[in-house]
RNA sequence: GCCGAAAUGGCGGAACUGGUAGACGCGACGGACUCAAAAUCCGUUUCUGGCGACAGAGUGUCGGUUCGAUUCCGACUUUCGGCACCA
């Protein structure tokens, strides 16, 4: 069906959008134009986009990032690369349960349905996907592979049981994920949340930690701001377990510090509220036992954790300091966890921000035992960053007997041999990363593939056994998961013995599915988790997804890889050589503030903005009853705000070459993007002058090849800009993936192309060089448009990234001169034309002798002049 | 709180390796075409002063290095992303 706006585009000179893409779509089907295979003599190109979880409809963070990853394989295609471009659908998780409740309908149907909505929304978007690689996630012929991988690695020793804590809402008796929490409270029944320890199943991650770290360094193609944030993520430390020996108990209390330079500041030690010692204190102790109490509300976000108010209790135990023989309190505090190295840690309130704060709010006594030179004078009762820098020049160990004078690595190395002598202690790297727990009590998830039995314990199910299939078919609540509640499911029989036995019910974290998809692309219909076609696709070449999963997906992709070239599947080391972190798109936001105290929102579409006369924005009015809203500025396109942009209803306004543009256009691809739709409206522009021009210059007639050689200056000058902007065009897509730059480019070259009206038959020429490599770089950015002006000018119709990228002829980028800068102590003054070939002293002659200049240097003394060739002349005059 | 980013005209952004700040687009204003409108085309558009040539100021704030700083260094402010069960 045809839309109004193609109607009035075609009386108006004939870009018809939805005519156009629709024509081209349908030749790249027929053409199979994307369907790739394994081919020894080219070589290969792996570009992925991260797949989306199918939520319902295509947003415009997938548009964008999908776009970004069509751009990159079309224009390395055009490269002559064999391109693989794969998509899939995440689906397993969260949204898909909570629909389900809301809706009275299975995850499974919603979950289907969605994927048939959004993979019509990408053909319609025209991304040169393999849709025969297609991968869904929640089917038991990709899951299936994670599970045999599971059983695998359990029987390598890479899984393990223990208990962890989860958030419990103790009134819908259901585990609940961080973000159902809120403000501490659950977010259906509105109870406080419990923290609560059940036996979770773990991969060590922690195994491959070093791995990981020294791997960083060997990916130049990735984000130095992921990079950095995956180094402290793993966090490597370097310190001693010092033991603590307690009184009355036969094991002494260990405690890791990286800072064992500051022993003999140690006032107290403090340990988590879950720690047996604690537990043990509380017995009988009706204050702590309540404290402790306390401590298990809330949530276990550590984000909750680090700005709640800290707070402690002693318990009475009394441990025994390793140099002095001194009695040092036990304290549990609230800041201190479980599950980062021991759950107890020693505290140094004179060299420990935390530690200080939290001694002098229960009255602890603070002993200064780092002195720094120059520094200011030590006060118990005030903070100062010096206190806690082991990184300090002139750092010296102070008021600790045998230490004292020792520089912090001195006195790191003197306790390592003391404790190891001793043998209370050792050198121990520390990681901040914890080992991955997969286990979440959810349903539309992947089953963990294990059975208990009563005899034989945790047995993994045998690979003939898979695939664990999860029931589709249930009819879901959302108080239990159908497989927990369904008492027959989990029965079966013990693979070792024989005997009756039950399933794992929990079902397994929809990172697990995340982490190796790309690896799955490489082998459809493989009869193993990958074949061997996957050593000819990877690593991926681009990877391209949003700068939220910097740590833990990519983290866990790259620790996947490791686990698959381990099981023989992979050669290479890491997943993925370059990595493009694009930007949130975001959008002005419009609200009214209700009686009630609520906002109402408004979407941007129903909003008109008023200016004042220097056209800044004074206000904003809802188009439908006039009256006034409130601007309540930008943010990420969300429900909650209204805000949102349907990418379909612009992909049926203005076309899907439009929108690509646009996206490309309106910011770098690794900031933020406003959408704003007078911005969409001015690449429309664009999209239909480069059609107006084109058809123009074809009916008026044939053209004969440049001919170099006979061209006028202005003829000259013209191809000189067109070659120019192919050299920058390639560099920015290619090099820089500045998109945004390499769209301006071609703007002002068309924008030099409509002022020119030179006829002649060398004018032509040159006109139909430049509209002809046009058509190929606006390619990967608008490749409906392209395919059919391509035909337009009289090249046939054809699969344009099977047609090379146009050459720059460096003959047509020389110059004869070029444009100086001249500037009196720093500040522009004016500037010269020079011969390309000038000298420098020819150079700063022409810079003095500019009527400007010369002005201004009357009666001043020269006293330097910087010539920089081919930029700036610099006269330091006074 | 911790880790990582970002900040440039009325707005989105450009300036790639320290060398003419504001390319390109939007918006606004003026004009052409039109009976009129839409569409299209042309021109102006960082701020202040000046008829003008031009002068002064200017890239979040404060300070530094340099002949020269949006770019490098130090301190700070604000906003955004992540913080292990959203994906």
């Amino acid at each position: 069906m045809q839309d109004t706006h193609d109607q009035n585009s075609r009386e108006q000179g004939g870009y018809a959008p939805s005519t156009v893409e629709i024509a081209a779509q349908r030749y790249w089907n027929e053409q199979r134009a994307f369907e790739v295979k394994e081919d020894a003599s080219k070589p290969k190109f792996y570009c992925l986009s991260m797949l989306p979880y199918p939520s319902g409809a295509l947003h415009m963070g997938h548009v964008r990032n999908y776009t970004i990853g069509d751009v990159i394989s079309r224009f390395q295609r055009m490269q002559g690369k064999n391109v693989l471009q794969p998509m899939g659908w995440d689906a397993f998780g969260l949204p898909a349960e909570n629909a389900a409740i809301k809706n009275r309908t299975a995850p499974a149907k919603w979950t289907y349905q969605n994927i048939e909505h959004m993979r019509e929304q990408l053909k319609r978007m025209g991304f040169a996907y393999d849709w025969t690689r297609e991968v869904t996630t929640c089917k038991p012929e990709y899951y299936r592979w994670e599970q045999q991988m599971f059983t695998r690695l359990m029987k390598k020793g890479l899984v393990y049981r223990k208990n962890s804590v989860v958030n419990w809402d103790p009134v819908d008796q259901t585990v609940l994920a961080n973000e159902q929490v809120i403000d501490g409270r659950g977010w259906r029944s509105g109870a406080l949340v419990e923290k609560r320890e059940i036996p979770q199943w773990f991969l060590k991650i922690t195994a491959y930690a070093q791995e990981l770290l020294d791997g960083l360094d060997r990916l130049p193609g990735w984000p130095d701001a992921v990079k950095t944030m995956q180094r402290n993520w793993l966090g490597r430390s370097e310190g001693l377990d010092i033991q603590f020996a307690v009184a009355g108990e036969a094991e002494p209390l260990t405690v890791f510090t990286t800072r064992p330079d500051t022993l003999m500041g140690v006032t107290f030690l403090s340990v988590a509220a879950e720690h047996p010692l604690a537990l043990k204190a509380s017995v009988g102790n009706a204050g702590l036992t309540a404290f402790i109490d306390e401590c298990r509300h809330g949530s276990t976000a550590e984000a909750d954790l680090e700005v709640q108010e800290k707070r402690g209790m002693d318990t009475g135990i009394r441990a025994i300091h390793p140099l002095t023989g001194d009695e040092v309190p036990v304290w549990v505090a609230n800041f201190v966890l479980m599950g980062y190295g021991t759950g107890a840690v020693m505290a140094v309130p004179g060299h420990d921000e935390r530690d200080h704060e939290f001694a002098n709010k229960y009255g602890l006594p603070i002993r200064q035992v780092i002195a720094v030179e120059g520094a200011s004078a030590f006060d118990p009762r005030t903070w100062h960053a010096w206190y806690g820098d082991k990184t300090l020049p002139g750092l010296t160990v102070v008021n600790s007997g045998e230490l004292d004078g020792k520089s912090y690595r001195e006195a790191f190395e003197h306790l390592a041999a003391l404790v190891q002598a001793r043998a209370i202690g050792d050198r121990r790297v520390n990681w901040r990363i914890r080992d991955w727990g997969v286990s979440r009590q959810r349903y539309w998830g992947c089953p963990i593939p294990v059975i208990y039995c009563p005899s034989c314990g945790a047995v993994p199910v045998p690979e003939d056994q898979l695939p664990v299939v999860l029931p589709e078919d249930v009819e879901f609540s959302g108080v239990q998961s159908p497989i927990k509640a369904d008492p027959e499911w989990r029965k079966t029989t013990c693979p070792t013995c024989g005997g009756a036995a039950e399933r794992e019910t929990d079902t397994f974290d929809t990172f697990m599915e995340s982490s190796w998809y790309y690896a799955r692309y490489t082998s459809p219909g493989a009869n193993a988790q990958v074949d061997g076609r996957a050593n000819y696709w990877l690593p991926v070449d681009q990877y391209i997804g949003g700068i939220e999963h910097a740590i833990l997906h990519l983290l866990y992709f790259r620790f996947y890889h490791k686990l698959l070239r381990d099981e023989g599947l992979v050669d290479c080391d890491e997943p993925a050589t370059n990595l493009l972190c694009q930007g949130m798109v975001i959008a002005e936001t419009y609200y009214r503030q209700e009686a009630d105290g609520s906002k109402t929102w408004f979407n941007p579409a129903d909003v008109d903005v008023q200016r004042d006369e220097r056209a800044r924005i004074v206000g904003a009015a809802l188009r439908a009853d006039g009256q006034p809203v409130v601007i309540g500025g930008v943010e990420k396109m969300a429900k909650s705000k209204n805000n949102g942009v349907d990418p379909q209803s612009m992909v049926d306004k203005y076309g899907a070459d439009t929108v690509r543009l646009f996206s490309m256009f309106a910011a770098p691809p690794d900031q933020s993007l406003e959408w704003n739709e007078a911005g969409v409206e001015g690449m429309a522009r664009f999209i239909k002058r480069l059609w107006r021009e084109i058809h123009a210059h074809v009916e008026a007639g044939t053209t004969v090849a440049t001919d170099p050689a006979i061209l006028d200056g202005a003829q000259k000058t013209l191809r000189r800009q067109l070659h120019e902007t192919i050299q920058k065009v390639g560099d920015d897509i290619g090099r820089r993936q500045s998109f945004n730059t390499a769209i301006a480019s071609l703007m002002e070259l068309l924008n030099a192309l409509g002022k020119s009206d030179d006829v002649s038959a060398q004018g032509r020429a040159v006109r139909h060089e430049a509209f002809t490599a046009m058509v190929l770089l606006l390619n990967p950015f608008t490749p409906h448009v392209s395919h059919a002006l391509w035909q337009v000018l009289g090249h046939g119709e054809r699969v344009l990234e099977d047609q090379p990228w146009p050459v720059v002829d460096t003959s047509a980028l020389v110059r004869d001169t070029l444009t100086l800068a001249v500037q009196v102590n720093g500040k522009l003054r004016g500037t010269i034309e020079v011969a390309a070939s000038a000298s420098k002293e020819e150079a700063e002659a022409l810079a003095r002798a500019e009527p400007n200049v010369a002005k201004l240097l009357e009666g001043q003394t020269v006293r330097k002049v910087i010539v920089v060739p081919g930029k700036i002349v610099n006269i330091v005059a006074g």
